[in-house]
DNA sequence: ATAATGAAAGTCAATATTAGTCAAAGATTA
DNA sequence: TAATCTTTGACTAATATTGACTTTCATTAT
């Protein structure tokens, strides 16, 4: 029943080598060949699954012998993650990306269960119930960052 | 046995995968087909009768492999308290009596203080820094009654 | 060296595929 | 009869899929 989109589909394939590997590193046209679908789709996968609010960097290379290369980086390894965090929030967030900067910080032990399903409820869409999308990613943005400066003076 | 009104037909479908199932995952026009009405029906029968009050939980996501699901959560004792406190909430709420309703649940143990601050610190007046005061007063009512319905079950 | 060629990946907008909202019309109940 | 609940459908929003066109890079030919 689950994951019936074939981009869902790409992602646990990439995050199931991920799994076991430090990085991934693909062809385009193999993976697009593989699951039956156009090289674009594969693009668009990196491009809402494998952010680096969800914690992964991708580098690639064009030309012959190209590749796409995806490594999940620990956002939290090097003292001034809240800096870091911080900025790639910057004023303004969608609610996917929030997301992933949560989840990111759950995984890093940064926030437990509970607290990130906290903030993901005070900064959800219809929590906030704004019409004007602007204003609501502002908003979003503002409160989690609002909510890492204070955790950078609790610990 | 009054009304048979499709709606409580669908209603009892649902919930009848419900008492075996952990949870129910369905295509909106799927069942919209199977009980020939139109798909908006559907959602008028999860808004009217699968409510977080009633202990149901419900996501959905839209575009290509969309789907809507049900999940039954448990309710907590604390249940009754929080919706009392979400009717005095309403559609607004100041700072300061924000500060005192989370104030209040940190000390019946509904929240522990970290739980608290984080709440203060999201509906905090320079965190939402909005201008118009009745916005803010009421993003905080949203923010906090959110909370507030999500601390009515365990996850 | 330089130019031409081909083999990748990137971009972007059109289209497709879902679900959500809202208000009007109809039905039922008090 | 008035109030409430149900049904319907037109319109909106989010997400996924596709393909035409562009850019980059390596290799080969001149």
């Amino acid at each position: 029943m689950q994951s019936q989109n074939i981009s869902d589909i790409i992602e646990k394939y990439l995050k199931s080598i991920l799994a076991d590997a430090e990085h991934v590193e693909i062809r385009r046209s193999e993976i697009a060949d593989l699951f039956n679908v156009v090289p674009s789709q594969i693009n668009y996968v990196i491009k809402t699954r494998f952010t680096i609010q969800n914690g992964y960097l991708v580098e690639s290379k064009r030309g012959g012998g190209g590749y796409i290369r995806i490594e999940k980086v620990n956002l939290l390894d090097d003292a001034d993650v809240l800096d870091t965090l911080i900025q790639v929030i910057g004023d303004s967030i969608t609610q996917r990306d929030a997301y992933a900067v949560v989840q990111s910080l759950y995984e890093d032990g940064v926030l437990n269960r509970r607290e990130a399903q906290l903030i993901l409820v005070a900064t959800d869409r219809n929590t906030l119930g704004v019409d004007d999308h602007d204003l609501e990613n502002s908003l979003r943005a503002r409160i989690i960052i609002g909510i890492l400066n204070h955790l950078r003076y609790e610990s």
